[in-house]
DNA sequence: GTGTTCACG
DNA sequence: GACGTACGTGAACACC
């Protein structure tokens, strides 16, 4: 190669507008200008993003050039060559579409050259200007994370996702698309685009795509040679619709030769020049950028009044560290003025029974958080703090604190209350009123991606925060937070308090303007405290019993173990799945039934227990050693180490956001899946007991999906049967059969069960067929007998499917909303499985809602009734009390009542609820 | 960190 | 005629 100089004289940056001004859109609350209600949110997102991406410039990127690319209007080439091109796209909203012209004024007045050219989308200007730096041998930075520009990189041509601050070079986009970006045309030509209404090849994705033209080279070849492909679906389609992949390939690839009416001379790096930023900043009175620039460019114009401390560093903004008690107060002062406050506490456990308290966090206004630390350093640690010595006593600070978290007049914000609630609590501070942004999150968003805080700051304000690992370290040497610098950790602690209280800014208004405050109120934030006692609680487990357990489950393991290693001849590892089956299928060369994902033969359970029937004994000794193996390591040996030392108790901790449909998950450990369906596992069950005196008493809803769904589907002989308190399973075989329930065949009803399980589930003949043994064709004609038979079933099943895909969600009989985003998925197997997904969670969804309502009551009804009884856990239809032996059958009737009669008034079902209670020593004999 | 397996409703 | 499925979870372990 020749000499060529480390720096290329050209380093042109291209940022593509468009997508810029979209994502400010959407990233913010609708704002207005308040002296005349223009709207303007937008354009603040797009300011306050232009400028970061200027500031980031001045470390680590370093542009000769620089210009930002827009659409010039909707119609283009494209639409001439075919009219659908993007007629799938909804109109921008009304209020976006006067920022279209503030936005072009706002980028001039950055200084920034700001290009776009009548019939020619953004993308194709972006790529003129590539190539031509390219050819000039100089580099091109894109920013975008659009893939439509993917086919554009090169040695010399990358993107850079200012969002995730990630390059995408040639190896992304290989990762992304399967193939290098000279062949992303092809991929894109075959696999289409939902949203510019690029219609590809039916049934082609872009994995098949990918495989597709890997194989062939590229499309020409592949569409010339797609009569030899093997699969018929696959084949017919690609050759019936080669014209339609064509005219995407024409679509999708990018013209690089656009007339460009600013040549690289006129788009050298701008330079800011504040007066001319700040005068536009007056106009759209954004007061926050502006002090911003003001505090960046020193006093290059006259400042306002100088009340808030002037941002120190040019980075986003200067979180204050608290060291006394006046500046606490000051910022406690704040809080009460405003009426809110978001609040974080920092610890050194993710469990919040075992956590001390290293610090809070308090944010008054967006921008505006300060950290106070009190448990930084302790004994034995050699860190090099000099802050640490300034801290405040934590029993002080508390002191301050605790009127504040207190009062009824200020609302406290937090991301997962129940946490910070629960250190508090632990140090006598009861938090309220309070609101919680992932609690809002999810009663907004379930189904649309996780609640943490780190995502909703970035899909919502479109900001990365700095994570925990980043500050703390990640893998054997994380430090807890105590060991975490001061200054560090305040950067950390104050940025979440700071996210939280932004996010409720854009979540709360949501609620109201979608109808999410009943569920909300109802279902949501309600539940914090009921959950926070029953954590509190915990419950009692013998770890005596459960060694004794272990002890006896290491012996029998052992014999099963020397028995299989006898079988097979050699020794091999038994909890290996991938060493078995090199035993089975390879040595001994049974057949293997089915693959896993990953394409080895599996090893699971039904597998074994198949070709232990076919009288093999390895097989039988091996899920034999696995059950055992499965209770020892994950139970017996596990529960007595999650023992809380200072209680003697097992403290689980409820997730309240982490399922799509509602259901709580029991998480360190998981209480909601300890074993009940073998006599083994029982024995753990009885390790689960009362307080001497005591009593465990157990509540479950006896049927309460199948009754849900005869509710919501509205089966009429499904709620007779109810009604009249029959076995539906039985009820079910003898409607569907024809026989007399009366002597039924126990094979008949287990049909019949495993139906009606299947049909909450969301019914496929396969899955049917799998659950009970039997052929597809049978299970299928089951299916049809059972939707002759309840007709209401089949117009349930087909009216969820249509509404979920004209609204891409479904809701609770109590209106808790799920999305179902792939329900319009162009891959298949996405959309059946979103299919079921929409009818599941109706039932699944609602039934959760119930026992929360339930829940949410209890505690009041308890102390209603004077009872002691303490709820302590739950198990998706159960719930589990600890009770005085004398109040146990008083308690169990007002429980039942109290979860029979949870829907109402919200919801008068036409099914009654049935709740079955037990008591017992432990939770073995309760339930 | 991912995949497999298996405990629960 | 082939494909890929029962719904919702969390934890332990092997293996890369």
């Amino acid at each position: 190669m020749a000499d060529k100089p480390n720096k290329p004289s050209i380093r042109l940056y291209l940022v593509d507008g468009s997508s810029y001004i979209f994502r400010a859109y959407h990233a913010l609350p609708p704002l207005t200008r308040k002296s005349d209600g223009l709207p303007v949110g937008a354009v603040s997102g797009y300011c306050n993003m232009l400028y970061k991406l200027l500031a980031d410039m001045n470390d680590g990127h370093d542009p000769t050039h620089l210009a930002v690319i827009f659409d010039f209007s909707a119609k283009t080439f494209r639409n001439d060559l075919y009219p659908e091109y993007k007629a799938n796209r909804p109109e921008p909203p009304e209020d976006l579409v006067p920022q279209f012209p503030l936005v072009r004024e706002a980028t001039r007045a950055f200084n920034v050259p700001c290009i776009e050219t009548e019939g020619y989308e953004a993308d194709d200007i972006i790529a003129a200007y590539a190539r031509l730096v390219e050819r000039a041998g100089g580099e091109v930075v894109i920013v975008s994370s659009d893939k439509d520009l993917m086919q554009l990189v090169s040695d010399r041509v990358t993107l850079f996702d200012t969002m995730k601050n990630r390059r995408i070079g040639r190896v992304e986009v290989i990762e992304k698309f399967g193939v290098p970006p000279e062949k992303v045309v092809d991929v894109q030509a075959l696999a289409g685009d939902s949203s510019d209404n690029v219609p590809g090849v039916p049934g082609i994705g872009v994995k098949t795509a990918a495989q597709l033209i890997q194989e062939y080279g590229d499309l020409e070849t592949l569409l010339a040679r797609a009569g030899e492909i093997k699969q018929n679906k696959r084949r017919e389609s690609l050759i019936e619709h080669a014209d339609k992949a064509r005219i995407s390939k024409q679509l999708v690839t990018l013209r690089d030769d656009a007339p460009l009416e600013f040549s690289l001379d006129d788009i050298r790096m701008p330079k800011i020049e504040p007066d001319k930023l700040i005068a536009f900043l007056d106009e759209m009175e954004f007061a926050a950028l502006k002090r911003r620039v003001l505090a960046d460019f020193g006093a290059g114009a006259k400042d306002g009044a100088g009340d808030a401390p002037a941002p120190a560093a040019p980075a986003e903004t200067a979180y204050e560290t608290v060291f006394d008690e006046q500046a606490l107060a000051r910022w406690i002062d704040e809080a009460r003025e405003r009426g809110i406050v978001a609040f974080d506490t920092e610890t050194d456990s993710l469990d919040a029974m075992r956590a001390r308290l290293v610090g809070f966090s308090l944010a008054t206004a967006p921008g505006r958080a300060c950290y106070v630390p009190l448990g930084h350093g302790g004994e034995g640690l050699a860190l090099d703090d000099a802050d640490i010595e300034k801290q405040m006593p934590l029993e002080a600070a508390l002191e301050v604190l605790k009127p504040l978290l207190e009062d009824p007049s200020v609302l406290k914000v937090g991301q997962n209350v129940k946490y910070d609630a629960l250190v508090m609590a632990r140090h006598g501070i009861a938090v309220a009123p309070f609101d919680d942004t992932m609690l809002i999150s999810y009663a907004l968003d379930s189904g649309r991606g996780g609640h943490g805080m780190d995502e909703l700051a970035k899909r919502h304000l479109g900001l990365d925060t700095i994570k925990f690992a980043q500050v703390a370290g990640s893998g054997k040497k994380q430090k807890t937070f105590n060991e975490v610098a001061i200054a560090k950790a305040t950067e950390y602690a104050a940025e979440d308090a700071d996210m939280t209280l932004r996010l409720f800014h854009v979540l709360k208004p949501r609620l109201a303007d979608e109808k999410k405050c009943v569920v909300y109120e109802t279902l949501e934030r309600p539940l914090v405290p009921v959950v926070m006692e029953m954590e509190r609680a915990g419950v009692k487990v013998d770890p005596d019993s459960l060694s004794r357990l272990s002890a006896d489950f290491a012996q029998r393991m052992a014999a099963y173990e020397a028995e299989a290693m006898e079988l097979a001849g050699e020794e091999f590892n038994i909890g290996s799945p991938k060493q078995i089956s090199e035993i089975l299928f390879g040595k001994l060369g049974l057949p293997g039934g089915r693959k896993t994902a990953g394409g080895a033969w599996s090893t699971k359970a039904d597998v074994l227990e198949e070709l232990a029937a076919a009288g093999h004994p390895l097989p039988r000794a091996i899920l034999n050693w696995r059950g055992l193996s499965k209770l020892k390591s994950t139970y017996t040996d596990a529960l007595p180490q999650a023992i809380n030392p200072e209680t003697g108790r097992i403290h689980t901790s409820y997730s309240l956001a982490a399922t799509t449909t509602g259901r709580l998950a029991s998480t360190d450990p998981n209480l909601q899946n300890i074993p009940i369906r073998t006599d083994d596992g029982r024995k753990i069950r009885e390790a689960f007991i009362a307080e001497k005196g005591n009593v465990l008493i157990s509540a479950d809803y006896s049927q309460i999906e199948l009754r849900l769904l005869a509710h919501i589907a509205d089966i009429k002989a499904m709620k007779q049967a109810f009604e009249d308190g029959l076995d539906i399973h039985a009820m079910t075989a003898s409607e569907m059969f024809g026989m007399p329930i009366k002597g039924m065949d126990p094979m008949v009803r287990r049909r019949a069960k495993a139906i009606n399980f299947g049909i909450i589930y969301g019914i496929s003949a396969y899955g049917l067929a799998n659950q009970l043994g039997i052929a597809r064709g049978e299970a299928k004609e089951y299916i049809e007998r059972y939707f002759r038979k309840f007709p209401g079933i089949r117009r349930y099943m087909d009216e969820t499917i249509r509404r979920a895909r004209a609204e891409g969600h479904v809701e609770t009989v109590f209106g808790r909303r799920i999305h179902v985003g792939a329900i319009n998925d162009k891959n298949q197997a996405m959309r059946n499985y979103a299919e079921r997904q929409a009818i599941n969670a109706p039932i699944q969804g609602s039934a959760a809602d119930v026992i929360r309502r339930a829940m949410i009551r209890m505690p009041a009804a308890l102390a209603r009734a004077k009872l002691q009884a303490r709820m302590l856990l739950q198990v998706h239809d159960e719930l589990i009390f600890e009770a005085p032996k004398g109040e146990a059958a008083e308690t169990r009737r007002l429980v039942a009542a109290v979860m029979e009669k949870a829907p109402s008034p919200a919801v008068a079902l036409s099914v009654p609820l049935v709740v079955d209670t037990g008591e017992g020593r432990s939770w073995s004999e309760a339930h």
